[in-house]
Formats: structure tokens, sequence, C-alpha cells
RNA sequence: GGAGAGGUCGCAUAGUGGUCUAGUGCGCCGCACUCGAAAUGCGGUGUGGGGCAACUCACCGAGGGUUCGAAUCCCUCCCUCUCCGCCA
């Protein structure tokens, strides 16, 4: 959501960040109508507002000075007013929800340092780290290494809920309960996150704030109950601080946390899907940081710096993409990707995203600080990020560590986790 | 799920149909006193919207309703607490 008086004021400059998207610009005069009916309505609704409470308060005067013949001639005047408020009351309500369609799905506008570009092939990448791995026989894909190892069970999950449900089995199973306990740990001990660990339901409200909704219902499983399952953490993380006033001393607020993630992906079929690549449920690391607007670009690199710091850790290389204007998305005004290199699909694999969303989330959700005491409330800067979503780091892990013989060496870090060393099937403890 | 009690301006409370333009205390801001601070005194202090402005509208958990007029009465829903039931 875009500030209503940055639209009226400078629509040339919100007009130009929509096309830097490539997003169609009409939305723009859509709005600066929508808002001139309800402005207009909502103008002539409150001068009769402001004449029905004169003569109500001149009615209590009235009774109270016992002048009964006076309060009934008065109280007649009012007929006519209700009628007329009642109805601009119905005109008001419709032009605000018309308004407030268009703004929730008016996109955020790209940050001027942002890359511009028609699409994907167009982002830019600014570093990389690390030294492709390389073998001396032929390495396997992933879900073969996995399916000989017996660590994941693609087919019993397709058969007990879908395809897109993986089973984790001993230790695979423990090998994603140690990524998990690994990443979260490595955030909230060294870069000074506190951790979270959020509902897996959410209401509508939630979904609006952080932006998945109205627009993308399509893409949430949603339960029986009004609630929708959460497609990544930021949303819960997030609206905590819905409909709140933050301390300044506070920020930035640092937070970080688990959870599974369910994504309906629909329209997404068949487009990567083999292996863990794309699955309907995963697990995921999210990072969300509550900011100053002065801080928030720094705060931007410092937390894609934190989920680089994670992908060193386990020693896969990777590489940073700017995202360019045309690939953002609608919510972002700046974003930068993390990929790890899968050595055997020979391809780049999305690890992490890490956005700054400026006011974009914070006005949908209402989460404010107050710059000093007695100061005017203003909008936080609100940034997140993945470090990481599992299945893919998962994935490049058993490629990147497979040894000649099928099994996989386990990453330093996740030795203690672990509790072994090496991954093969007569390793396994269960 | 059942019964009962509640949800009021950052926090705590008062307010059961018309000076409620929501009172009071705490907190916060400013001023005075002070070498400085504490204490004390005085003043100020909710949020959002519309209007160039004067000003005006809305908000007492949410949404409806009754009324000329609702924090206050009625209905529905949400949440919290206590007890009971169920349960990992």
């Amino acid at each position: 959501m875009l500030d209503r008086d940055l639209i009226r004021k400078q629509t040339d400059l919100v007009r130009k960040g929509i096309l830097r998207k490539g997003i169609d610009a009409a939305i723009v005069d859509a709005f600066l109508s929508a808002d001139a009916e309800w402005r207009k309505t909502v103008l002539e609704l409150e001068a009769k507002q402001a004449a029905a409470n004169q003569i109500s308060k001149s009615i209590g005067q009235l009774m109270a000075q016992g002048k009964k013949d006076e309060a009934e001639i008065a109280k007649a005047e009012t007929k006519e007013l209700k009628e007329a408020i009642a109805q601009l009351e119905a005109e008001a309500r419709k032009a605000e929800e018309q308004l407030r369609a268009i703004e929730l799905d008016m996109p955020n506008l790209p940050h001027d340092s942002v890359p511009d570009g028609a699409n994907e092939t167009e982002n830019v990448t600014r570093r990389t780290w690390g030294d492709i791995p390389t073998f001396t026989f032929a390495p396997k894909p992933h879900w073969e290494l996995a399916e000989n190892l017996g660590i994941v069970d693609f087919p019993r999950g397709a058969k007990i809920s879908g395809s897109g449900f993986p089973v984790y089995v001993g230790l695979g199973a423990r090998l994603q309960r140690a990524l998990i306990s690994f990443l979260i740990n490595f955030q909230t001990e060294n870069n000074g996150y506190q951790e979270i660990y959020p509902p897996y339901l959410v209401n509508r409200a939630s979904l609006i704030g952080t932006g998945q909704l109205p627009k993308f219902e399509e893409d949430l499983y949603k339960s029986t109950d009004d609630l929708y399952l959460i497609p990544t953490a930021e949303v819960p993380i997030t609206n905590l601080y819905r409909d709140e006033i933050l301390d300044v001393k506070e920020l930035p607020i640092n937070l970080a946390g688990y959870s599974a993630c369910f994504r309906r992906e629909a329209g997404a079929a068949g487009k990567d899907t083999r292996g863990l690549q794309r699955l309907h449920q995963f697990d995921k690391i999210e990072m969300v940081k509550f900011t100053t607007p002065e801080t928030s670009y720094q705060e931007l690199e410092n937390m894609t710096q934190n989920a680089e710091d994670v992908l060193k850790a386990l020693g896969l290389p990777y590489r940073v993409i700017e995202i360019c204007t045309g690939d953002i998305g609608p919510k972002g005004s700046k974003q930068y990707d993390l990929e790890t290199w899968s050595p055997v699909m020979e391809k780049w694999l999305e690890v992490s995203s890490c956005s700054n969303f400026e006011a974009y989330q914070s006005r949908r959700a209402n989460i404010r600080y107050r710059p000093e005491p007695g100061a005017k409330p203003e909008f936080v800067h609100i940034l997140n990020g993945s470090a990481l979503g599992m299945p893919r780091v998962y994935a490049t892990i058993l490629e990147s560590y497979q040894q000649e013989d099928g099994s996989v060496r386990v990453p330093e870090v996740l030795i203690p986790y672990m509790g072994t060393e090496l991954i093969s099937k007569t390793q396994d403890p269960s």
C-alpha cells in the first residue's frame, strides 16, 4: 500500500515507478477517480452529520429546560437529515470499498537503485562465493541419492497426501531437523535475531497485512474455519505487531523463526518440480526486520549477509542476484535472491530471497513507531528474508557432498546435530 | 463444547440514555522552583480521515440494531479470565 497523499500529489512519480515494474499504470487513474469520488461523498456526508449533531445537542438542552414542545419540533427537523445521512453513508461506504480494493491491488514502487529490466533474464549478479564442486565419477541427482539411501520417500508421501509432500525417513529426517536447528541457532546466536515459533494457521487480516490477500488467494490452502495455512513464517511474524505503535528505542527489531510452509503452487505444475525443487509443504527459516526508514537499506544488506553466512558455513557455493524491476514482484522495493549451485542439474537454485518492503506492509498492517516521545507515529520499514528455504539446500547438500559409493558426507557444521559424519544405508541408526 | 465474569485514550481505573467536547491516577512532554536532581506546583498529552483554512467527522473489542441522541439499551461475532467437560 502506498501513501495516498503521494499518489495524489506526486502522481507522475508513482506512475513512473509502476511502469518500471512493467505493470499497467492505469491503476493510478483508477485510484485518483475513486479517491476523488470518495472524498466528495465524505465531505457531503460530514456536513449533514454536523448539522444533525447540532440539532441533537439542542434537543438535549431543550429537554433539560423542560421545553418539550420545542424539542418535538426539532426532532421532526432531523427526519429529512437522517434519511440523507443514511443514503450518503451507503454511498461513502461503497466508495471507500472501491478505493480500498484499488489501493490493496496497487504495487509497491521500486527503489531508485534497482536495475531496470523486463524479466528475470535481466537480473544482475552482484557477487559469487565458493568453488563449484567437481567429481571424479558420474554424480547422481538428489532424488536418486535420496531414494537409494532410503532417506526421502516420495511415493509414500504422494500416497498419504499427494505429490509435493515428501516423507523424510531415518537419517533423512534427522538431516532435516539438523538443518532447522543449525540455521535458527546460527541466526539467533551470531546475528542478533530473537527466535519466534509462530502459529501455522492465520486469519485473513494477517494475510492482507503482508500482502498475500486479496490478490493471491489461489496460492493458499484455506481451512474450513476461515483460517489459512501459512505460505511462509513471514505472515505470522510480521503480523505480530499489527495495529501496534513500536518504541523507536526497540528498533530495529530482528526476528527469525522456523515454520513449515504450505503453498498450493497453482499454475506452477510441471516447472522445475523434480525431487525437492518445488513442494506443497516445506520447511523454512525466515528473518523479519522492523526498522526506521533511515536504516532500512543498510539493514537489507545486513540481512542478505546473514543469509550468505549460513551458506558459507555449509560450504555451499552461491551467487547473489539483484532482482530487476520487472521481476521484483508487487510487494518489494528492492530484492536480492541467493542461489546455490546444483552440480548435477547444472543450474542455480533459489534458496533465499531478501526484500525491503519499505512501508508497503506496515501501511497494510498498520505497524508504526514514534520517532520521539510525543511525536506523530510513522510507518516502520519492514524487511524479510529466508535463511534458508530448506528443501533446495537439502538437495544441493546431497548432490555436492555425495561420494562414489552413493553415501553423502555430512557438512562439518551439521555433524554435531547429526551425530554422524556420513549418511549411508548402513549408518542408519533406526 | 457448557456456565459465569469481563474487554474504556501507552498502563491502571471511573463512567448504566443528553455539559462524555470520555473523568481520575500513573507514565510521557513543557514550564516554574533548584547549583543540579528528587520532591512539589502549573500547563499539555489518544488514533485516523476530510478541508487552503476556520473547522469538521469517525473511533470506548468487531459488526449490526433501537433512539432526535448510545461507552451506556438490544442482537450476532471475536478475545480474555474463572469453573466444568473433553483432550496430546
